[in-house]
DNA sequence: TTTTAGCACTCGCAAGGCAAGAGTGCTAAT
DNA sequence: ATTAGCACTCTTGCCTTGCGAGTGCTAAAA
């Protein structure tokens, strides 16, 4: 009553020093332990030069202002999700990786530099291992791809399978059925033509092509359309996960059912899909914090999601982060989750800027 | 004593008719309800024309015979590892997909016939949710490969990213750095030669080839035979799993830790490569059912995994099959296992034999 | 005015005891 | 060969109780 107004405190986010050094210390004990802390256990492993009854009158002050609270009367603090979000968004935000976890990364994707196929497995395990929760890594999908080759390889009868080459190294496949049987001659012919007549071309372009004439051609040309936009509509292409395990064997999911829910949510990847979509907009940039859903998902609600998006904007994207208990180590896991976003952009645009360039 | 000698009922197998009805009836009770099955609920629940003294008498026998145990003395029975075995070699191992079932799975298989890239993924997905448990595929893998296709793209400075395509349509991408910068047309040039000097030939017909005069086609075609045999050596290509969360919700995962270690098994890609190459070496054929970790996977006490191989033997194949734990409803998994490896051989020779007939 | 010691109070949690119930094995009768 | 009956065992749930952790408040000290 006599000291601050709770309700001042709260709206103008002030919190003395000390204040911020207690929550800063309660959320640290508690991502380590799992355990509410309290105000003995604070001063004696923390060396703090203050008296348990100081630290708790700190800690109602805290409590009345919505970043802790008690589980049950006898027991310690625990931060709320205002609490964590305080605490991320004003104590450790701008924190750094440390050198030596930046040199580590470093040097196991440089090891894998060549070998683009293990990219973004690799990644997804290099934050899985570094901030020891699941991690998920979805490849770099490009805004407007242009055509670079076109393969068609006779397999059986009427059944032709369609390589399609982007630049930029996208690649897909496609079985295709003909209406009748056609020799290997005749589609590498075609193949050919198409090559040279869609080579660098954007959708729209092709799209705008005068229509061919010989009737295969006219098929496939159609289909290379199709699947062309259907890559570019895509939100994201394939996603990679990894740790799950990290996050299982954390206390709050051995029980509690709406954790097991929460996974469910990577594994069904149209879910994930939205998740990503609606969490990071286009034109959102910078590493994003979800705590607790958020009050948007339900699932998440004893979770956390900390993404960040990687490339060129509006040119080559993908996203990436980390999914762990709301009590996570926030402070390791967002410096990491930044470090790496910065990594695969380098890497994405060394890949496809030389491409860029030739126009 | 004075009914049967049980050594001599183990070591024949030697169930009477009733005793083989009574232990599948008791795994198909404990598979559905994960409670021990006592004499009572087995008369009621099934109609036996039998009293519970004598339904006693008979499980008295199979748990002297090693078939079922008791979690303690006054609980129901369950069934051993020993009586999962006898029940999955002995009374349903021929069974098979009941036609609605094969139906289904054909018919989603068939909306999805024109899209390679989605048959791996589906057939996860689909013996995921058929069987509700974990399930995994690996991508079909060529023993021998033979040389179809080659992209050389120019990306930046002296990066170029090399797409390599194989006939089946195994696809691999590599990002090179060369010595020194080369133009677009004569990556182009070089890619030209060496697709007409390489097509349809195997990794040893390539390697035996006189070696080029030209120093950049040298090393692009050392590049390629090493990225051949690479694949070649690789036990599978990706890995698709799918399901986690059936599994995780299972009550034996509650609690159990060691249940948990078996999950960071499937996470672990060279963990599981190791275990598939065991459980499966070449020349095995049909389904294949590990039980509790016969003994040889300690992390698999309490999980079973079903297993198959498909595709062509001595050429195209790979691997799919589920994961669970050892309280599996085998009568299910194991002809869906079974089907969905006829069918996706189906698909993996429609796809392939064409480019076999070929010679 | 801020900090601290002291104290009463609350509440979760583990331990112990008890009754109920489930399931068995054995024996004797059918 | 089967079954009814019964004594026995052991888990499970429930209740009680005592302990301990942690708090908030008040009054004194700095």
């Amino acid at each position: 009553m006599e000291r601050i107004d709770p309700t001042l405190a709260l709206v103008m986010s002030m919190l003395t020093e000390r204040q911020r050094l207690i929550l800063a210390l309660i959320v640290r004990d508690y991502t380590e332990t799992a355990q509410p802390v309290g105000s003995a256990r604070l001063v004696e492993h923390y060396k703090l030069d203050l008296s348990t009854a100081t630290i708790r009158n700190e800690m109602a002050v805290l409590t009345e202002s919505g970043y802790l609270r008690q589980p049950h009367t006898s027991a310690g603090r625990v931060p709320t999700e205002e609490g964590y979000r305080y605490f991320v968004t004003h104590i450790i935000y701008q924190t750094d990786l440390p050198e030596p976890a930046r040199h580590t990364i470093s040097h196991q994707f440089h090891q894998a530099r060549q070998d683009v196929e293990q990219w973004m497995p690799l990644a997804a395990s290099i934050l899985a291992h570094q901030s020891k929760v699941a991690s998920l890594v979805t490849a770099p999908h490009a805004d407007r791809s242009r055509f670079k080759h076109l393969e068609l390889i006779s397999t059986q009868g009427r059944q032709v399978l369609m390589v399609l080459v982007m630049t930029g190294g996208e690649v897909s496949q496609q079985l295709l059925t003909l209406a009748e049987p056609v020799p290997q001659e005749r589609l590498s012919a075609a193949a050919t033509v198409l090559c040279a007549v869609c080579a660098n071309r954007t959708t729209e372009e092709i799209a705008a092509l005068p229509a061919r004439s010989d009737t295969l051609e006219k098929d496939i040309l159609s289909l290379i359309l199709a699947d062309m936009s259907r890559g570019e509509q895509r939100v994201s292409g394939d996603i990679y996960l990894d740790g799950l395990t990290n996050v299982l064997s954390e206390p709050e999911f051995l029980e509690s059912n709406d954790a097991r829910q929460a996974i469910r949510l990577f594994e069904e990847r149209s879910l994930l899909q939205d998740l990503l979509a609606r969490a990071m907009p286009n034109g959102v940039d910078g590493v994003q914090v979800l705590i607790g859903g958020e009050g948007k998902w339900e699932e998440l609600r004893q979770c956390s999601v900390v993404l960040a998006r990687y490339g060129i904007p509006g040119q080559v994207t993908g996203m990436l982060g980390v999914f762990g208990p709301m009590r996570m180590a926030y402070s390791r896991t967002i410096p990491t989750v930044r470090f790496m976003a910065d990594l695969l952009s380098g890497l994405v645009s060394e890949t496809i800027s030389g491409e860029e360039n030739e126009f």
